[in-house]
DNA sequence: ACTATTTTTTAGACAAGCCTAAATTTATTT
DNA sequence: AAATAAATTTAGGCTTGTCTAAAAAATAGT
C-alpha cells in the first residue's frame, strides 16, 4: 500500500456518509485537490486490487478490504493528532496536517504501541471518534448545540467544519472538545445560544452559525 | 524537498567520511540499493537545486545547503529512534527502519518539541550523535574497545556495524549503549577482551571481531 | 422525447525515479 | 605508452500519478 492509494481510501471514506449509494467522481476529486481524469484512473487501478467497487459511469463504494485500511489510516491520523496534542502540546487547530503526513508510517506495531501508550484513547482532539485496531468506532448519541435542549449538562464532543478558521473561532471563544457546558437560553429571534462553561463563571454567546458545527453529547 | 532527494543527502553524509574527497557514484548506489545509472541522474539535478557539487566522473560533495538538509534529517531519524525505545519501548535493535520512514516528517517544529519532550538527547539509541538545530554535534573522544587500555572505567557509547545480526548478537551478550564496564584483560593469543559490567558481577568475554565493533569513551 | 448540460471516461502527454544496455572516460597493468 | 579493466555516464524505456483536451454517457429541461 502506498501514500496516494491510502489518501484515495480515505477520501471515499470521507465521503462515504455523503454519498451512502456510491462516492462520484466529481466529489473525490475536489476532495483530493485533484482532477476527475486523475481519479478515474485511479480507481480502475484500485478496483483490480479489490479495494474499491467501481463500475464505470457508477459511483464508487470501498470494499471490505479497502476499507478497513481506510479506517486503519483514520484510527493513525486520529492516534498521532492525540500524540501531538498531549505530549507535544500542539494546539488542537495545529495538528493537522502533521497528521497527514503521521498517518502514512507502516508499522501495525508503532500504532499499538503509540495507542497504548496515550492510553487507548477513543477520541481524538476534535472530537473525532478514533477506530480501534479491528476498525470498530465507539457509537455515541450526538447532537448540534443548536439542536440541545435548554438547561441540558452537556459535553462537547467536536466539531462538523474543521477548517482552520473554524477551529481558531472556538479559540477565541474558549471553547475546546471535551468541555463541559449547559444551554441556558437559545435567543428566539437568531438563535444564539447563551452557554454556561463548567468550572468557569463566564457565559457566552454562540451564534447559530457556530452552534451548527458543534457536535455534542448529553450528561 | 523530497523524500528520495533527502534519502541521497543522507546517504551522501553518511559516505562522506569514508570518501573525504567525493563519494564515488558506486558507493552511494550500493549504500542506496540502487544502479550506478540512477546515480548519475539524480545527482545531477541535485547538483541543478545547488544541494551537490558534482563534476563529470568526479566524486560528489555535498554542498553547505545540502549538508544542512542532511543533518537535519539525521537529527530527526535519531530523535524518533529515541522516541520508539524511551517512550514506546521498542527494543533498540527493532526503530531502525521505522525511523527511516519517519525521518521525512516535515514540520521544524515538530522537530523542536519531540526534541524537547525527549529532554534534548544528546546520543541516540546506538549511541550516534544527535545533531542540535543548528547541525552541531558533542565532540567525544572515543576509542574501540579493542584499542582500550586495561583496567580502564569506559561506557559503551555506541556501535560501528549497525546492523541487525550485530546488534542483536549484542542483546545475546546483555551489551546496550550507555553500559558501563571496566576491561579486565586482553588474551595476548586472539584479542577476546575479558569485560567486568558495572552493577553485575557478571564477567563476559567478547571476541576481537565484536570488539572492533564497539565505541566506548573514557569515564 | 429530444436537446442541452453536466458528469465521467478516454486518449495522449509529461515529470519523477528507476532500470538495462551501450558508450565513454578514467584507472590500472604490463 | 598501449591495452585492459573498472567506473561513470548516456540513451532509451518503463511505471506511477498527474494533467489537458476530446469523446462518450448520464441527467435535466423543455
Amino acid at each position: 500500500m502506498n501514500q496516494t492509494a491510502e489518501n484515495y481510501l480515505k477520501g471515499l471514506h470521507a465521503l462515504s456518509e455523503r454519498f451512502p449509494k456510491g462516492v462520484t467522481t466529481n466529489a473525490l476529486a475536489e476532495h483530493l485537490s485533484t482532477k476527475a481524469s486523475s481519479i478515474t484512473d485511479m480507481l480502475k487501478k484500485l478496483h483490480e486490487k479489490g479495494l474499491v467497487k467501481h463500475e464505470k459511469y457508477q459511483g464508487t463504494v470501498l470494499s471490505a478490504k479497502g476499507k478497513k485500511i481506510a479506517l486503519q489510516v483514520v484510527r493513525k491520523h486520529r492516534l498521532w493528532e492525540v500524540f501531538l496534542v498531549e505530549k507535544l502540546h500542539f494546539g488542537w487547530d495545529q495538528v493537522h496536517e502533521i497528521a497527514e503526513q503521521l498517518e502514512h508510517i507502516q508499522s501495525t506495531e508503532l500504532v499499538d504501541r503509540l495507542s497504548e501508550f496515550l492510553g487507548h484513547p477513543r477520541f481524538d482532539p476534535h472530537g473525532d471518534p478514533i477506530p480501534d485496531a479491528k476498525g470498530n468506532f465507539l457509537e455515541e448519541k450526538v447532537v448540534l448545540l443548536s439542536a440541545v435542549n435548554t438547561h441540558q449538562k452537556m459535553l462537547l464532543r467536536g466539531v462538523k467544519d474543521h477548517s482552520t478558521a473554524f477551529l481558531q473561532h472556538l479559540k477565541k471563544l474558549g471553547l475546546v472538545p471535551g468541555q463541559k457546558f449547559q444551554l441556558l437560553h437559545r435567543m428566539e429571534y437568531d438563535g444564539t445560544c447563551e452557554v454556561q462553561l463548567h468550572g468557569s463563571k463566564e457565559k457566552i454567546q454562540i451564534s447559530q452559525l457556530t452552534a451548527d458545527n458543534l457536535i455534542c453529547v448529553a450528561l
